[in-house]
DNA sequence: CGTTTTCTTGATGTAACTCAAGTCTAGTGG
DNA sequence: CCACTAGACTTGAGTTACATCAAGAAAACG
């Protein structure tokens, strides 16, 4: 797989061009419970830094702001496991999810793969150091996303305070995020581990639709393996003594029904869960 | 310890009261080599984001943005341990550290304390979530701080935007160092996250002051393990291991001198270290 | 409908946890 | 200045949870 030579830039442009789609036309009949059912048009949402909001996630940004960002970026497309960018590549553009799911990587020296993080419709994906991106990128699902040249972007941030300011919001939002999920990887036990992302995919879909806990479970067991830092087998063990514990239940490999609200919480932090 | 009873706000205001300090006088002789040798005021420094500098940090702020900051804010002072504020406490404050070495962690229901970062002179903590500071932070050494209040901040920033540009390039920063610290835990073995720990502290070092690969560790055993997600007995077995091969060796505790650059970063990422 | 990928489940070895006892060090007061 | 003490660190022994290896089952895909 990602067989086209990495020459960088103008591989990766040819590469996307192809998805482009001036359109904008919102994925229709994905059942993965991660589409979006906003009108259309970038849109960036987190928990809000100061005001406080019940937990909720709410729009951060103005019908005139989301204006502004359309008129300077493009809408693209992704296929289910298409690469969206590759860490090292020139960091061009930011991306503002707009449907699916994506995930982000950092491949090691040895050729073991650490997922980064998931991310879901009104995130925005594509942190650089120094002018590179330092993450690789792929579509856990099919997306679609606004593409945003950061020059433009850094431009109209430059002219308008008030939009750079939410984006400063959203940018501690996703530092708090990356920080829970070191508090995931520190705990011991798998179960632990397991429970707390659960939690945490119920918490992001609860402040999505507020339907009751059925979890999608988008990305695949190797996928949730390589971000909660164990391995495929274990994650598959750890599911099955939910099911048998009667904390979830599957519909199918892809979408479960958190029956107990307590249960996994309780799970977690124990220093030894027997 | 940290007895007085948590009415918040009040009592941290009155608690902190005592610790300003209107001079800004410098910590002379710390020997944990996290002293700075700027000169007076606030400071930020990070990667950058665009630009290229290969891999060095870089001060951010120009002197008229430190001269801003400093109008607005006030040198604080606290002690080896002192609590700088809790999780849960009203937002109100950023901190600018200017020389110490501080930390912030996150209790666990059951009482488990989990390290989230360790912060040296230049950077910024305080993080909030609908106003509320999400971790607690204390000082690790004796640290001086520039106390920001948040609203007289985020005048400021709405102001001066490329203030807020600089501000939105260090959370960046911040929030790379996160993800750097989640796959350091996402590493198997203890070995392998205390080499990855010890590379972060010397590249951290190297950044400020250039020198050899002398590292000093002003933090305890105790902290080391809930940031690495260790038992304070596997850290001391696997320190001891290092300096049995030669990797490092020890001046006393609290000091250490990277012995072979790159026998260290050749244990990170095996699946098995054998 | 066959092929490939993804997932489940079992058996075994080992790294790291816990418990626990012993050593060092820094900070305190005589 | 030195003895003392409390906290920080080291090291050992036994146990357990998870990784690894491996084979079989179930979806997904063309």
């Amino acid at each position: 797989m990602q067989a086209i030579s990495s020459v960088g830039w103008r591989t990766f442009e040819a590469k996307t061009r192809r998805w482009i789609d001036i359109g904008g036309r919102m994925l229709g009949g994905d059942d993965d419970g991660s589409r979006s059912r906003r009108t259309d048009g970038p849109s960036i949402s987190a928990i809000p830094y100061q005001d406080a909001s019940d937990g909720k996630i709410t729009q951060l940004l103005s019908e005139r702001e989301r204006d502004l960002i359309a008129q300077i970026s493009v809408t693209v497309r992704f296929g289910r496991g298409d690469t969206i960018y590759r860490a090292g590549d020139p960091a061009t553009f930011l991306y503002n999810i707009s449907s699916g799911v994506a995930r982000t990587h950092r491949a090691l020296p040895d050729g073991t793969r650490v997922v980064i993080g998931f991310f879901f419709p009104d995130d925005l994906i594509g942190l650089a150091e120094e002018g590179a991106y330092v993450n690789s990128a792929e579509a856990v699902t099919a997306i679609t996303a606004y593409r945003l040249p950061m020059p433009a972007l850094e431009n109209l941030l430059r002219r308008d305070t008030t939009l750079e300011w939410h984006i400063l919001v959203k940018l501690c939002h996703e530092l708090r995020e990356a920080q829970r999920h070191a508090v995931i990887l520190k705990q011991q036990g798998a179960l632990a581990r397991l429970a707390l992302f659960l939690q945490m995919l119920d918490r992001s879909r609860e402040a999505r639709d507020g339907g009751a806990g059925k979890v999608s479970l988008p990305m695949t067991r190797s996928d949730i393996a390589d971000y909660l830092g164990l391995s495929l087998a274990t994650v598959s063990r750890s599911f099955r003594t939910f099911a048998d514990r009667h904390l979830i239940s599957f519909r199918d490999r892809r979408h479960l029904l958190i029956a107990d609200h307590a249960g996994l919480p309780s799970l977690i932090a124990q220093p030894r869960l027997e």
